[in-house]
DNA sequence: TATTGTTATACTCTATAACTATA
DNA sequence: TATAGTTATAGAGTATAACAATA
């Protein structure tokens, strides 16, 4: 729940002093909008026996085959020991491999299955089909539009188009 | 993180289809934005030393001065343990009382003290300062468009307009 | 000494189930 | 019997700290 999941209209547009005919709603609608997006996605994945958290992994290891436990920590915006978790989990399913490195016998190099690159299609898939449902409804001129602004509105606050570091509970 | 955080442009365009110039990232964005939007409410909230749940719990309570816990459990969408959870924080930081139904003893009746309604007045005011801020940088022609267009998606997806039941577990 | 990965541990959030008091 | 609330407990997710192997 988040912060005017019960907040009349009427008062949020009084007191936010906007009283333009738009009431102060688009912060609660991208939380709420992006909560449910989130929510279809892990419906997804459910399917295919993995997390939200896992599928990100299984991306940035098909994208960067022969990847560190290191890097891919940095990239997550986590700790080494969290992504042992991760991998754990995924070596286990059968769908990642570790291997020592030759060059520096510290690091494990990630690299995926077969098993799991076939994941990254059906994930890959996935995004397709939710993509279409959430534009359902809307003309391909609004739906442009409406990546358009959403596109803007992410480079005003600095976000990374590439990577999204999802919720953290440090900031709860 | 999700979906599609790491997949390059070109690739989601080719796969999903579309071609027409726009890549298969509305998704993404709103979920992406939206975990923005959550986290920069999450740490307003913080500095009021209460979590995003329980500045929920406060505007519904505020709404609906009176209501029993498992009314509240109700429109959470969760459990009355939960609940207890939530209420025995806020009723020990002074922010809300529990009195026996006069009626129904089985009742607990939930109310803000007067501290609870000062916090509530100012999460109204960090909401503000966070519309603002998100809206700032798109035109005031922009903002409506986008406040439209994610009204319109709002609709379609059936979401209530003024309850956001937030990142559910069972979701992930 | 510094770094990669691992293990042990603890904390938060939330759910389930058993229980108490009241209806 | 049914319901409101409570307590006990457990699981998932993630963080910190100590440790082992390697550089």
């Amino acid at each position: 729940m988040l912060y005017s999941e019960d907040m009349p209209r009427e008062a949020m547009q009084r007191e936010a002093g906007l009283g333009k005919g738009r009431p102060a709603r688009i912060g609660f609608l991208l939380s709420q909008l992006g909560a449910h997006a989130t929510e279809l996605f892990a419906a997804q994945t459910k399917e295919l026996g993995i997390t939200p958290s896992e599928a990100g992994v299984i991306r940035i290891i098909g994208r960067s085959p022969g990847i560190s436990q290191r890097e891919l920590a940095d990239i997550l915006g986590s700790v080494q020991s969290r992504v042992v978790a991760l991998i754990d989990r995924l070596e286990g399913a059968g769908l990642v491999t570790r291997t020592r490195s030759s060059a520096d016998r510290r690091v494990q190099e990630l690299r995926l299955t077969e098993s799991g690159a076939a994941t990254l299609k059906l994930l890959r898939r996935a995004a397709e089909a939710q993509e279409a449902a959430i534009v359902e409804g809307l003309t391909p001129q609004q739906a442009d539009e409406l990546f358009e602004l959403l596109s803007a509105l992410g480079s005003l606050r600095g976000l990374d188009s590439e990577i999204h570091l999802g919720y953290r509970d440090s900031a709860r």
